[in-house]
DNA sequence: TATGAATGAGCATTCATTCAT
DNA sequence: AATGAATGAATGCTCATTCAT
C-alpha cells in the first residue's frame, strides 16, 4: 500500500514540475527532457509513471480539476442561491494557493487546443467527461432555482449549454484579444449574470 | 518575356490544395513537402508564393473569409430583419460548393487550436481583426434591431460578445461532443435565437 | 564593336553591383536573386554574364586588380626608389574612388577564404597567376634596388616570398585580430619596412 | 545502473572521425549526417556530445593543438638555443602519429577560410586565442635569445608577428602553389631562418 | 526502481541554375 | 537579349521513446 502511494506522490510531483514549464513554454515546445530536470529524475523514469506525454498532461488536468472541486466546496454554503453557485462554480481563484491564475488560463488554453485537433479521441473523450460534469451541476442548479422560485427558465438544458459554450468561448476570446487572468474571469462572470438575470423571476 | 502566369491563382491553387491536408491531418502535422505535392508544385515553389507556411494558412482564411462574406450578402436582402441577418452571418452554407461544410468546421477548430498556443502573436493579430469584424457586424445589427423597434436591448455590447463567445464555444462542444457540421450549425442558431428572443420587444 | 563594349560594360555593372553585397553579407551569403536585384536586372540575365557565381568573383577581382594596377602607375614615378615602389606596390588607397578601403580587405580575405577551399583548381590557378605578378615585380623592384647600390640582398628570391607571405599573412592576422583596413595597412607597411630595413646598403 | 561511457573518449572520437570528412570535401560541405555515419552513432548522438557543429570543428583544433604542444615538450632540450625552439615550434611532424601531415595541413587551410569569412565572431574569437598563445611563445623565445646573447633585436614586437604572419601566409601560398605539407614546411622554416639571420648577433 | 545513452525520423527554408516564353 | 517561374537537392537540429545496465 505505501509503494502505491508513493508512486502516486511521484506521479504528481513529476506532473506538477511540468505545469511552470507547460505554461511558460507551451506544451509542444516543452521536451521530456526538461520536464525530467524540472522534476529531478531522469529522463527515463517519466516513462515509468506515465505512458507518454500526453498522460501527463491528463494527471495536471485531473488535479487541477479535482483542487477546483475541493475550493468550491470549501467556498460554497449549502444554503446559497443558485446564482451564487453558478458564479461560484465558474470562479477560480483557487489557483493562487499553488499555481497563479494566468498560468491556469494559459493551461487551459492548452488543454483545449490540443482536444480541438485531437485525433485519437483520446483528449475527446476525456474532455467530454468534463462537459458533462459542468452540465450535470449546471442544469442542478438551474433546476433548483426554478424550484426555489429564483428563476423562470423554458429550457433549463439550453441555458445550461449556453453557460458552458460561454465559458469555453472566454477561452478563445481571451486568447485573442490579449486578455489576462483577471479580465477573462470578469468578463465571463458579466456574461453569466446578464443571462441569470434574463431568467431572474419578476416580482409582481 | 516570361511566363505568363496569374499569379493570385496560383497562390490560391496552392491554397485550396492545403485545405484537405489540413483538415485531414491538421496544421501542425502537414508539412511543406505534402502541401506542395498535393499542389502538383515543387517544394521552392511553395515559397515563391507564400513566404511562410502562416501565410498559406492566412490565405486560406482569407480566402474562405471572402467567399463567406459574398455568399451572406448575396443571400441576405436589404430589408431582412435584425434576427435574419445576424442568423444568416452565421450560417455557412455557401461552403458546400467548393468544400464541405465538415471540413470548414474541422479546418476552424484547427486554426483556432493553432491560435490557442501561438506564442509569436502572428495569430492573435490576425485573428483580432475578424473577431472586430464580427463584432462590428453583429453590433451594427443590434442597433438597427433597437431603431427599428425590434429589440430593446441595455448593453448591444454585451449581447454582441455573448453571441461572439457562443459562436467560439460552439466549436469546442462540437469537438468534444463529436458534433457534424449540421448539429453544430443548428445548436449555435438555437443558441442564438434564444438570446435574441430574450430581448426582443414585448408587444403590449 | 558596340555590342561587345556594351556586353563587356553590363558584365561589369553586375559585378560592381555585388562588391557590396559581397562584402556586407559574405559572398556565401549572398544569393543571385539579390545580386539580380541590385544589379536592376532579373535573375536569369546574371547568366548570360556570368557562367556561374564564382565567375562574378573573378570578374570583381580583375576590375579591382586592374584599377590597383592603374592607380599604382599614376602614383608612382619612374626616378621613385625600389622601397618607395615596393611600398607603393602595397598601397591601396585608391580604392576609396568606388569602394571603401574596408570592403576592399573584406572582399580580399573572401577571396582567399575561397581559395583555401578550392578543390576545383579553378582558384587555385586563377590566383597563382596574381602571386606570379607580385612576385615578378617585386623581384624586380629588389634586383634594381641591388643594382642600384640600395639594397644588399644574397638571396632575391626568397626575401620576394618573404614579404609576398606577409601580405597574405596580414590578411589572416586582420581578421583574427578585428583589425580594420588602416591598422591592417599600417602593420603591412611596418613589417616590410623592417625588412627592407634588414638588407639596405650599409653605407661606409 | 546507467550504461558507463567515456564522454570525454567518445567525443575525442566522433572529433577524430570527423578530420578525414574536413580535410577530404571542407568543413562547410561535410554534414552532421556524415560524421554520424562516419563516427558510427546516430545523428543525435552528436549532438549529446557536441552543442552544434562548430564545437566539434574547435574540438579537433584543441586536440591537434594539444598533441603539438605535447610533441613539441617532448621534442626540446631545455637547452636548447631559442632559434632552435622556434624551428620546433613550427616543425608539425608529430602529426603522423595519428594523421597524415598533408591532412594537418589541409584542415589548417579549411580551418582559416571558415576563419575569413567568420560573421558570428565564434571562431575569430576563438582563433585569437592561438595567435596570442603564438605570439607569447615567440616573444619570449626571442627575449630569452636577447638575453643569452644569441640575438640583437630592436623590436621583438615586430618580429614576433612578422614570424607569425609568414606562418599564416605560407598557408595561403601553399595552397595557391600546390605544396604539400614537406615543401610548406620547408619553406617556412627557411624564411623563419632567413629572418633570424638578419637578427643574429654579429661576433666581433 | 532508476538511469541516461542512444536512436533516427522529421522539417522549414534557401538558392544556384535552367528554360519556356 | 531578357525574363522570372520553377525546380528539388541539401541540412542542422530536436525530441519522444527505448533499453541495456
Amino acid at each position: 500500500m505505501a509503494r502505491i502511494i508513493d508512486k502516486e506522490e511521484k506521479r504528481l510531483d513529476i506532473a506538477r514540475a511540468s505545469i511552470d514549464l507547460f505554461t511558460s513554454k507551451g506544451i509542444a515546445q516543452t521536451s521530456i527532457d526538461e520536464i525530467a530536470k524540472s522534476a529531478g529524475v531522469a529522463k527515463g523514469t517519466i516513462y515509468l509513471y506515465f505512458k507518454n506525454k500526453e498522460e501527463i498532461i491528463f494527471a495536471i488536468w485531473d488535479m487541477l480539476s479535482q483542487q477546483h472541486k475541493e475550493a468550491y466546496q470549501l467556498r460554497i454554503k449549502p444554503e446559497a442561491s443558485a446564482k451564487e453557485k453558478i458564479l461560484e462554480y465558474f470562479n477560480f481563484s483557487e489557483c493562487d494557493k499553488e499555481y497563479n491564475r494566468e498560468q491556469m488560463l494559459t493551461l487551459y488554453q492548452h488543454f483545449v487546443s490540443t482536444l480541438l485537433v485531437d485525433q485519437s479521441g483520446l483528449y475527446t473523450s476525456y474532455f467530454e467527461r468534463f462537459i458533462q460534469e459542468d452540465y450535470d451541476f449546471i442544469s442542478a442548479c438551474l433546476k433548483e432555482g426554478v424550484e426555489r422560485g429564483e428563476f423562470v427558465i423554458d429550457d433549463v438544458d439550453l441555458l445550461t449549454y449556453t453557460i458552458i459554450m460561454l465559458f469555453k468561448g472566454i477561452l478563445i476570446r481571451a486568447k485573442a484579444g490579449n486578455m489576462g487572468f483577471y479580465e477573462a474571469q470578469g468578463t465571463l462572470t458579466q456574461h453569466i449574470l446578464f443571462l441569470l438575470k434574463q431568467v431572474k423571476r419578476k416580482e409582481s
